[in-house]
DNA sequence: CTGGGGAAGGGGCCC
DNA sequence: TGGGCCCCTTCCCCA
């Protein structure tokens, strides 16, 4: 007995959960895009990926080798088993399927290119126009789809929505020449999350390191105490990620599908280092281990933990998934401007909120536009820099265009607007007693927040505390869009998305994104109760856990 | 079913 | 920039 098309139904319900995020675990970086996508499923198509998922929870592929758009090809190809024909397929096109397929290993779809190339050889003619790419025989070990083929088949749903707009952006993009460099932010599909404008450092193969998805930051942590299952997340870990075969650090790789990826550094990493994925904790109760996103109700992936924070699905609030597209022109921002942006806005206050500006090299930030909450409701698409929301992706990128149509003139508008309270960096002296009070009886300045009064040591601490006043919000998590009041708080919470968990406890292998939550933890074991209730002698491990209990003591009495 | 406790995740903020 | 701490919150277990 055989269910007829099982293994294509199959397929079909994990590329309909790709395309929504749903239990995706895993994230491709490819140059300015970002592409989830389920490990199994890479795993199970791709020796190259086989090799890399175990460890690595990000991947960062050579952009020599591979474009966002060509990438966007191979992964549909790896979920549906055939190519898009809403790309015309070229010799070029196939030449740059080929080279991907053979650095990523895949050996059906090397295959196949190799064999369209040789088709075109044969009819020359047909190489410059949209060809189906075909198949009518099934691939040689079986792929579960079926024959290859160039189909609109319902396996492609996860793009279709793009082609049902007739002269939106996507529609006209799809006009493009396949293959085509310089890849606009239209052809991306939904579960493809860009890499903001700002801050966006280079992702090129000389970088080395993912950089914190081009923040220029280490996502990295050291574990302090030596622990032995430190080594997927030790402070080479996103080095890790795009090497040895990511291309980073891989500048040959595997040219041939028959290649054997080299053999990771860390592939015999002690048994416990599976505590990453599965922590064996011999805890009273583990807490399950929480996958990079959850899923709302709409299926739209979610940020770890909002939809937790916000009420997971169960009929509370409902936060659903920022949409992260920023202007892809701007993405190599100069630091420098943003770094006037940031603080030349502390000397504005709470009370600019809505209308205030805030340049970041060639991009402006505004304030959320009162009363408009961002991603709630349906509108899903955020657009990061204004706030607003857009329930479709061809509204969000309509509304992107303004951006970039206005923001010449914004910023002329900016110079001028600027000229009275909106200070800039270079404005304000920290050191210029003008901005500082004297403490009475003394000739210490007095550094004092112009919001709350607060009295601060020096004029670092001063700016410092004026920043948790602002309501702007600068540094936005590159994944699911988050604003955060400090860069080190976006990148503790880009952490909790890549799953880096550096600290790891010694005696059960549960590992923690902080150092303080291992030592909370480390109680556990050791029985340790430090926190002891003043009014019944109740001891806790946790103090939090101690003022919650108190407050039931309060609200008892 | 409810409430308390244990354990853990995440964000804000200060140093 | 990161560590440390606080707070809020969630999830699970159990009485």
């Amino acid at each position: 007995m055989e269910q007829q098309e099982h293994a294509k139904q199959l397929l079909l319900q994990l590329n309909q959960q790709r395309s929504k995020g749903y239990l995706c675990d895993i994230i491709i970086v490819v140059e300015n895009a970002l592409f989830r996508a389920h490990k199994n499923v890479l795993a199970a198509s791709s020796v190259y990926f086989k090799s890399l998922v175990p460890h690595d929870n990000l991947i960062n592929l050579d952009t020599d080798m591979v474009s966002p758009s060509v990438f966007r090809q191979v992964l549909d190809f790896i979920y549906t088993g055939c190519l898009s024909n809403s790309d015309p397929i070229n010799d070029h096109s196939v030449s740059s399927l080929l080279t991907a397929a053979c650095y990523l290993q895949l050996t059906e779809l090397a295959a196949l290119c190799r064999k369209k190339l040789k088709h075109n050889d044969q009819t020359p003619s047909s190489s410059n126009k949209p060809t189906p790419v075909s198949s009518t025989s099934p691939t040689p070990n079986g792929h579960p789809t079926g024959p290859l083929c160039l189909s609109s088949t319902p396996l492609r749903a996860t793009h279709q929505h793009h082609n049902n707009h007739s002269g939106s952006r996507e529609g006209n993009r799809r006009n493009q020449r396949p293959g085509q460099e310089g890849r606009l932010r239209g052809d991306l599909s939904e579960e493809e999350v860009f890499i903001s404008g700002s801050r966006c450092a280079s992702l090129s193969p000389s970088s080395g390191k993912v950089n914190g998805l081009g923040l220029g930051l280490d996502l990295s942590k050291r574990s302090p105490s030596g622990s032995t299952t430190t080594d997927e997340v030790s402070p080479s870990s996103l080095n890790q990620s795009s090497s040895p075969h990511s291309s980073s650090l891989s500048p040959t790789p595997p040219t041939t599908a028959s290649a054997k990826p080299e053999p990771r550094e860390n592939q015999e990493a002690p048994a416990n280092t599976s505590a990453v994925l599965q922590p064996r904790s011999p805890c009273k109760r583990p807490r399950h281990h929480r996958e990079a996103f959850d899923l709302g109700e709409t299926g739209k992936a979610l940020p770890n933990g909002l939809a937790k924070r916000h009420g997971a699905p169960g009929g509370k609030k409902l936060v659903r998934e920022k949409r992260v597209i920023m202007k892809l022109e701007d993405r190599e921002v100069d630091g420098e401007d943003l770094d006037h942006s940031e603080d030349s806005s502390h000397s504005g206050s709470e009370g600019d909120g809505g209308g205030k500006r805030r340049r970041n090299g060639n991009y402006i930030f505004r304030q959320p536009q009162p009363g408009f909450e961002p991603g709630v409701g349906d509108n899903l698409y955020v657009c990061i820099p204004c706030g607003k929301g857009f329930p479709s992706s061809e509204q969000l990128n309509a509304h992107v265009d303004t951006h970039t149509q206005d923001e010449v003139y914004l910023e002329d508008e900016d110079e001028d607007e600027e000229g009275g309270s909106y200070l800039k960096e270079e404005d304000v002296d920290p050191d210029d007693s003008s901005s500082q009070g004297v403490e009475p009886g003394t000739n210490e300045p007095q550094y004092l927040c112009t919001v709350c009064g607060k009295s601060c040591k020096d004029a670092a601490s001063l700016r410092q505390h004026e920043k948790s006043h602002w309501l702007n919000r600068t540094f936005p998590c590159n994944i699911c869009g988050k604003p955060f009041t400090q860069r080190g708080t976006m990148t503790r919470h880009m952490r909790s998305h890549l799953g880096l968990k550096p600290f790891a406890c010694e005696e059960c292998g549960m590992r923690f994104t902080r150092q303080y939550r291992l030592v909370e933890h480390m109680r556990v074991h050791s029985g340790e109760k430090p926190y002891a209730c003043q009014l019944c002698g109740v001891k806790f491990t946790q103090q939090r856990n101690l003022l919650s209990h108190l407050k039931m003591h309060t609200s008892a009495s």
